[in-house]
DNA sequence: TTAGGTGCAAATCTTTTGCAGAAAG
DNA sequence: CTTTCTGCAAAAGATTTGCACCTAA
């Protein structure tokens, strides 16, 4: 995690940006939630826990910050509030989402299955993908099998 | 048109609900501008122009109330309003977009193009995709001819 | 007739911004 | 030192809601 920190921190320093305690309290908020799709409020409350002083305000500035770093990614799933994934070392990290529209969970799916697509928006329309998102609603495998059941 | 309206209208009857003349301008405007993403607000505009003395709060109603009967889509593109797309008849109606970063020209994408990753779902995971959303953000074809120019 | 709808204004919720004081480099 | 940050409170936008009055079926 330090080693993680201290990357990004030369990341802000090369753009003229400075550490701050509550960009630090921040981003170790972020490293230990990876998995999660965090909303700004979340991200406070989390970091308020470790950095009680900290004001959202500057929760928004700093995710606004990473997020123009690349170094998390603002995504919508179209609930009324921005949510913000880590970005992992790849170029190439997506998201895409597998959300089961009647229990609600949300899992992902693995990157190389658009690949394919890709290529085809790049020979077809000439299209270069810098990023994408992908979200699938419907129904898992576990509901399907609890509906089955119930006939 | 109006047999499309009308089979909303039946569908709206069948739930207790009221074809009023604000929800029939609505519907107008919506298929008649079915290519675009309209927001609230671009909607309320178009239809207070043939119907000045709509609200936007019935505006917002109807547009809620079009998503729950899934005459429309709710969708979201991060720029902080929500769209709303007219569904077609089908069951399979999607949401693909090439989003350029550089000019900001949406396009879309063929709805089959999609389909071989949703039998990989199926049968792979288990999951039945009953919908799913796809944006794709990168360089379009023009931006990237004027680019090379450039150079 | 009557359940459902409407317009308006006020309320709510998320996100942004102005500003005076604080602090990293 | 000086430029960048911060917290706070106020502002801005989008969307929702309460309410008294309408109206489609």
């Amino acid at each position: 995690m330090e080693a993680q920190i201290n990357k990004i921190k030369q990341q802000l320093q090369d753009k003229g940006y400075k550490l701050t305690p509550q960009r630090e309290a921040t981003l170790r908020i972020l490293l230990e939630n990876e998995e999660d799709h965090l909303s700004a409020e979340d991200v406070f409350l989390l970091v308020k826990a470790i950095a009680p002083e900290i004001g959202l305000a500057t929760v928004y500035r700093t995710l606004e910050l990473l997020t123009e770093l690349h170094v998390v990614e603002k995504i919508n799933f179209g609930d009324g509030v921005a949510r913000y994934d880590l970005r992992g070392d790849t170029n190439h990290h997506h998201h895409h989402h597998l959300i089961c529209i009647q229990c609600g969970t949300m899992s992902e799916i693995k990157d190389d299955w658009l690949l394919p697509l890709e290529e085809r928006l790049l020979s077809q329309l000439g299209f270069v993908t810098v990023d994408h998102r992908l979200d699938f609603h419907g129904i898992c495998r576990n509901c399907r099998d609890l509906n089955e059941n119930k006939q």
